[in-house]
DNA sequence: TGTACATCAGTGAACGCGCGTTCACTGATGTAC
DNA sequence: TGTACATCAGTGAACGCGCGTTCACTGATGTAC
């Protein structure tokens, strides 16, 4: 990324044109979804000529995957952020569920800051090119965040098959009736009050949300 | 709709050519989703010439409108219908139990069955014209289900607001996961599996799901 | 019951748009000697 | 160190497509008398 910034524009040669590319498919993600993603649009965010696209990238399907996977990569590393700078809490539980807790914030947080960056996550294009790494990071650190609900005691281990999947219907649900269903109108006000009941239930499907428990997650 | 379908083609006058339009819209969203319902492939589905179609709907906005609002409603009526089918059950909190698990089972089976119908549903093109009354129509049925649920005792009046949220947020992220995200290409029996799963978590979000209730949901 | 005519609901042709993609090409780069 | 030349990475023009939308029009309908 660094590079391809640097390198603009030198000439008759780009110098980096494949992730010049990339970075403008992104971009036109982020400002209008994944439909937004063309090649010809690509091209001339970069100041080239359609036809260049095609020496990097084998055609638009090529183009939309890259900004698919650079916006995963993007959620991910949008929670994975939010994890790392959370101070150190009292108890194993109170810890293990707070995490979660702040990874699901963090998860809708991004979908309404970056919308159409998370609908590029989720768009279905025609054939999937190859299992996605972006999905499996994030799918990795809900594994982790779960196993460690388990060991802390909170989650009994009969319910942790698919919790995963449960965990994260939950947060993309929400994100979505936000950004395209019943609340997208809402206000800002209704909407925080929404994520922070929604999550409470939700962590209360996993285990005993006791008071102090529950006390501990406030903000 | 019958008299959409009686009335075919008979000359020059269609005779009610906006139905048939809207029906036509319908079907091309069934088939490719929001992004293949177009004026022009809707006159042609019909026999029409495009212009034809001006004289009944403003425009793409209100067309792709129209497919909206009647998934919306197909929606609302296949879970209605699976409702209405279910047999009595014994105590007043199972059948509320039960009657939120088939909702919620419903609403991801049709996500399943009709993709292109519910991707149309949830599409978000420009601006809300008015308040969508299928959406309200699906609300509707989620509020009646939980109030049930508070008055059989299940869920706990400090639990209940918002619950709405918490609950279609659960069925509408895992219908959304299953086609466009990390579960698009589980097999159905993995499918299944995840969709008992979500909902016994999502359940005991909303209250104690003692194992005899937990019981009489089986199926 | 018959007819003139206003109104309504279609047709057919055309516009401009942005798209994906391909063609023959040319300017720039770097390597062998 | 200098030069010929293969290779690479772009250009520019064009193709065909489906789209939304508008224009002037015409065939069909039904109503007033």
């Amino acid at each position: 990324m660094g590079a391809g910034l640097r390198m603009v524009k030198r000439g008759y040669h780009h110098g980096d044109l494949r992730n010049a590319l990339g970075e403008a498919a992104v971009q036109l993600a982020s400002e209008g979804g994944p439909d937004s993603v063309t090649v010809r649009a690509a091209a001339r965010l970069v100041g080239v000529t359609p036809t260049a696209a095609y020496r990097h990238y084998t055609g638009h399907e090529e183009l939309v995957a890259e900004a698919k996977d650079q916006c995963l990569a993007k959620l991910g590393a949008a929670i994975a952020e939010e994890l790392v700078a959370l101070p150190p809490t009292g108890s194993r539980v109170q810890a293990a569920l707070r995490n979660l807790a702040a990874a699901g914030r963090a998860y809708v947080k991004f979908a309404l800051a970056e919308p159409g960056q998370f609908r590029t996550c989720f768009f279905q294009g025609g054939a999937v090119l190859d299992k996605d790494p972006g999905e499996n990071a994030v799918f990795g650190m809900l594994v982790g965040l779960l196993d460690e609900l388990v060991a802390a005691g909170f989650l009994k281990p009969d319910r942790r098959p698919m919790a995963e999947v449960a965990a994260w219907s939950a947060v993309h649900g929400l994100a979505l009736l936000m950004l395209d269903g019943p609340l997208r109108d809402v206000s800002d006000e209704i909407k925080q009050e929404a994520i922070r009941r929604t999550m409470l239930i939700s962590l209360s499907g996993l285990g005993d949300l006791t008071p102090e428990l529950r006390a501990g997650l406030c903000n």
